[in-house]
Parts: structure tokens; sequence; C-alpha cells
RNA sequence: GGCCCUGUGGUGUAGCGGUCUAACAUGCCGCCCUGUCACGGCGGAGAUCGUCGGUUCAAAUCCGAUCAGGGUCGCCA
């Protein structure tokens, strides 16, 4: 191209006064004055100021005229100091400015169909069809360079503490449990498919049986659900396991993790030891097993204050075993009666069939559930609640689960409308004691929570055969505001016991057999006791990016109906292909 | 699979039964302009209102279906 670049346009300083350099960029904007021309020239560095004068080169300046917003230049120049009233105090490179002495017009462009810059309003799709003018706004470079930041930082981290990545396949076979898989069809083996790992977990326990002792590795898995804003069918997981360990461990090794990489990446101090809830107490205070401690607002349990009253909802709940809680919005007793309403709607989501209140105001408490309860009963309430003049409650009443739900979920809405959210906080925390196996009602047995290769606790482990739902896991996540970041657990190392834990969730040793059977086999020889965690990397550097959607720090996104939109993926295939794979589909081809 | 929201020039919005042969901003094109930095001035082009069907004398506007996008419940060991 014929001019070789020598610097970066944002890294221009009083310092280059005089001097003679070559930038190469797209152009942001171009001011045309009729004899003088301006350029904000951009680079992945930032933006600099280019001027192209007659009195300076009238061949440049010429070529200049023809230029448009995001054309690709190269432009040899010399640096400048602006004179005091032109400076602007804006820009990084404001005090500076690039006259143009030879200019190189590397390739014109299109008028992109979005402004390149930051907080754009544009619809989404448009972006995605675009995407790589998408990513040349300076925001999302932010993203994807703070995404390889975060990424070099763990494995430097890793790799200090003796960590060894290791790959795993990515054609892997299709397992039972969890979530639905992506099939590849083998075309050698007509009619057998391999699966896309939703994660590497039985490769990794296979390399400590191995005697890796401690692994890690960055990797993409698969899951073939419905997308949401946090969760893309494709995602990177950090993905880690320790031999010879316990659960305080990996704990304590990736608490130093975390505040190694928040150091490391955004200078932010993070303190340890992260704060430990168990799951139970977090379901009861917080009503969800990933709360968000960023504020207050527990769940208040009113199930034995309630007992006894004369309101016939709350006393069929409670005498059915449901529980009565409640939240006390500080200061919101004035809400308007519409959005109470807007309420109801909204727990009814979660399966609550109603919303009671109180609004403690100066004239008392109004409610139209109050007159249901005795003098003592309100005062058990107020008490309970610590509820005070200006105060608002919004009790549920329904199945534990229901209430944990609708009540939990509650808690986050009213804590955004009241916007008691600090964006700034980093409220990191471990959720632990999970328990090993709920009943799935559809399926009419017991599933693993975490996953069929968690350790019970030592001292659960005599009901595995008599009484499942009582045993608890050595499984642990970490939540950071209100996010699951991370998850892991203490595995089962012997035979033995993961032929009970299978049993319990219903697989017949045929079965564990064919799926398994090799991991069985594997743990007579030898395995070390041994754990580990994954990381949604994604999730992670959204949070990191305070962003609300992966889409912003992943590169290449699908939407919600898992397609790309920039190269239309998925498509359909020659018929050629699919008859070399073996496949016929049911849908007919559209004409 | 359910529920909610959205779909009007390139982009973002307004219009929500007749005055819409669709408005505004920005972008785009042309001309002018030597100190702008969201440059400025003048002029111009550009959408039949996601698609299909229905109601009506009349539909961007109402109804239905459908497609696309977003959020969410289920789902995500």
């Amino acid at each position: 191209m014929g001019l070789k670049r020598t610097d970066s346009c944002s890294n221009i300083t009083k310092e280059h006064d005089g001097k003679e350099i070559v930038l190469c960029g797209w152009v942001s904007r171009r001011r045309d004055h009729g004899g003088l021309i301006f350029v904000d020239l951009r680079d992945r560095s930032g933006l600099v100021q280019v001027v192209f004068s007659p009195e300076v080169n009238m061949e440049a300046f010429r070529k200049a005229e023809h230029i448009r917003t995001e054309f690709v230049l190269a432009v040899r120049g010399t640096v400048s100091l602006r004179k005091a009233e032109t400076i602007n105090p804006n820009m990084k490179t404001g005090e500076i400015e690039v006259f143009g002495v030879e200019l190189r017009i590397l390739n014109s462009a299109n008028t992109p169909p979005f402004y390149i810059q930051d907080n754009i309003d544009v619809d989404e799709i448009v972006r995605l069809k675009y995407r790589y003018l998408d990513l040349r706004r300076p925001e999302m470079q932010r993203n994807l360079l703070l995404r390889h930041q975060v990424t070099k930082a763990m494995r430097d981290f890793f790799d200090g503490e003796g960590f060894v990545e290791i790959e795993t396949p990515m054609l892997t076979k299709s397992t039972p449990e969890g979530a639905r898989d992506y099939l590849v069809p083998s075309r050698v083996n007509p009619g057998k498919f391999y699966a896309l790992p939703q994660s590497p977990q039985i490769f990794k326990q296979i390399l400590m049986i191995s005697g890796m002792e401690r692994y890690f590795q960055i990797v993409r898995c698969f899951r073939d659900e419905d997308l949401r804003a946090d969760r893309q069918p494709e995602f990177t997981q950090l993905d880690v396991e320790m031999s010879f360990i316990d659960r305080e461990d990996i704990l304590a090794m990736m608490e130093t993790m975390i505040s190694y990489l928040f150091k490391k990446t955004m200078n932010t101090e993070i303190s340890l030891p992260m704060q430990r809830l168990s799951y139970r107490e977090a379901m009861d205070r917080y009503g969800s097993d990933k709360p968000d401690t960023r504020f207050g607002m527990e769940l208040i349990d009113l199930s034995a204050v309630c007992k006894g009253s004369d309101f016939k909802v709350f006393e069929t709940v409670l005498t059915g075993g449901g529980q009565v809680k409640a939240i006390n919005v500080k200061g919101y007793a004035a809400i308007p009666r519409r959005e109470l309403d807007g309420l109801v709607n909204y727990v009814a989501t979660y399966g609550a069939k109603g919303l009671a209140w109180m609004c403690y105001t100066a004239e008392g408490i109004k409610s139209p559930i109050a007159k249901f309860f005795s003098a003592d009963i309100l005062d058990g309430i107020t008490n309970a609640t610590n509820a005070e003049e200006g105060d608002l409650l919004l009790f549920v009443a329904d199945k534990p689960a229901v209430v944990a739900a609708a009540l939990g979920q509650l808690r986050l809405e009213m804590a955004r409308r009241r916007d008691l959210i600090d964006p700034d906080k980093l409220a990191f925390l471990w959720v632990m004691d999970f328990p090993m196996f709920e009943y799935d009602e559809e399926a009419k047995r017991y599933v693993a929570m975490h996953h069929p290769f968690t350790s019970p606790q030592d001292e659960d482990m005599e009901y595995l055969e008599t009484d499942p739902g009582r045993i608890k896991a050595k499984a642990y996540d970490m939540i950071l505001n209100g996010t699951e970041i991370g998850g892991g657990s203490i595995r089962i190392y012997t035979r033995d016991i993961q032929e009970k834990v299978f049993k319990a969730i219903g697989l017949t040793s045929e079965e564990a057999n064919a799926k398994f059977g090799f991991l069985l086999e594997a743990f007579e020889y030898g395995t070390p006791p041994h754990g580990g965690i994954a990381f949604g990397l994604d999730r992670l550097i959204m949070l990191m990016a305070k962003r609300s959607s992966i889409r912003d720090v992943i590169a290449f996104p699908k939407t919600q109906s898992a397609a790309d939109v920039m190269s239309q993926a998925p498509s359909e295939v020659a018929p050629r292909q699919l008859k070399e794979l073996h496949i016929k589909t049911s849908v007919l081809a559209k004409s």
C-alpha cells in the first residue's frame, strides 16, 4: 500500500510536535469548509484530527475532497500543536492535529446503515446484520478487548498455579442427562451421531484420573435450549478441575483467581473471602439460589405470625403446608393503585395466585386484608417486618417454591423501580450445600440438581438408597450481582457411589454402563479425589463490561431463534450432503 | 410450547379510521464555504407504512393470520 504506518491515531501527543508520521484508519467524520478539510481519522486506538489544506499540499487536498465516511486512508502528515482557540478538550488528541502531506485512499466505502459511534439507538437486528460495522464502534471494541485481557489474565493465573490447558473433543458422545444436545451425524458410521459438548465434564474428570492434577480450559460449549439475554446456544466456559483437594481448596483458589482478574483487567479490588450462603438460606432470605445482595429487602416469613387469622386465603395456604412471606418496600406506601394492580400480574408470571399489600400511612395501615387480622397479628407483622410509617408490605402466600419465585423476583423488580441497586457495586458470594437431587414431577423421578457426577456430602451418603431427596451435594455456585457466573462440585471418584447415584436418578445399570461405562471402569484404575468448577465467560465479561446482554461481549452472537443474521446460519444443505450423512428430513423443502 | 412488547424513507421517531399524493430529525446527493470538531448555509432525492387476508364508502391507522426481532415463563444436569 506504499505508506507504512508509524503510529496509532490516539497515541499522538504534544511530544510528537513537528514530527512526520504515517497513520492508517477509517474516516469517522469529514468536515469540508471549502478551502479547508478536516477529517477525524479513526483506528482501533481512537481518533485524531487530520487537516487537509491547499497551502500544505494541493494534491492531498484535492483527494480529500472525495473522501466519505468510512473510507480507508493512509495519511502521511506532520503533527502540529493546535492554537489555543482551536483546542478540543473533549478529545484525547484534542491539543494536536496532523497536517496531511500525502493521502492514499486505500478503499472507498458505502454509507454505513448506522453511525460508527457509541450509544447508538439502532435495532439490534441491523447491528447484527452488519456486525463488521457494529464491531467498529469503540464500545464494542472495548468489550472484545476486555474479553481478550480477561482470558489472557486467566491463562497467566492458572499457568502460575501449575494448571495445564488441555483441549477436549468437540465431537463427543450424547448423554441422557441435562440439556438438549446439538447432534452431528457421522458419515462413516451410518445412523450414528456425535454430540457437541454441553461441557467437558467427563473428559476433565478422566484427565484427573490420568494424573494431570490441575487442568483448565477456555472452551466452547453447546446447549440446544431456548435463548435469553444471558444465554446463547454456544457459549464459552472457563473449565477447571483439580485433584487432591477438598471444597475449601477450590473455593479459595477461585476467589483468588477472580480477584486477580478484576485487579489485572479493571484495577478493581475485591475483598476476600467472599460471603457464603447455604442454598436453604439463600432461598429463605432472597427467594433465589442466585441472590443479588447489593441491596436488602429480604423475604420475611410470616407464616407463624399470620397463623389463625380470619383471612381465608392465608389460612388455606398455611394449613395446606404452604407459607406466607412478605417484603418491605421501604418508603413506598404511596405506591399508585395502578402500579399495585400491575404487580399482581407481575407475580402471576411466577405462579402466584395473588398479591396482598399493606401501606403504613400516617392514618394507619391501609390494606384490603388488614380487617381480617387481629391487633395481635398486625403487631406481629409490623414487628417482624420492621414496618414504619411510609412503608409498603407485599405478601405472597403459596407453596414454598412459588413464594420464593414470585417474591424473589418481586424483590428484584421493586429494587429496580426504587433504584436501590448500586450499579458500581460488586456483590460476590458463594451459594453452597445444594440439594443433590430434585424431584422431577414430569419424569416422575429424581434428577441431579447439579449433575450426577457431583459427590453427595459425606454425612448424607447413607440416604442414597433410602431418601435421596434429603441429600445435600458438595456443590457450589459463585454469584455476582444476582447472576450465576460459575458452578462446580467435588466429584464422585468411586464406582460404588457413582453407581448408586445413577440408580437414584432412575438409570438402570445397563443404561449406566451403556452411557458411562468407560467412566465407571476408569474409576477402578486409581482415581484421585477431585473437584472443579466452570465459569460462564460470556456472563462474567458481560458483568465486567456492565452490559445487559451477552450479545454485546460475543463477536458474532445469535438471535433468539438461534440464527446468525449476518451469515444466515442455519441454512438448508444440498440433498447430496444429506445423502452422504444418511439423513432424511421430515420437513419438506420450501420451494 | 405459553405470555408480553416491537415492526412507517438508509437510521431513529411522529402519525393511530378520511385533510397521509405520509411529517420530523439525522444520514445521503449537489452547490457554496480556510478553523471546524454532532461545522455552517442553500437546494434536492429518498418510505405505499414487515407480509397476507378481512372489516369499512374509506386502513399506516381496526381485526385475524403469518414472518422477523426483543423480553420472559417453561426449558437451561
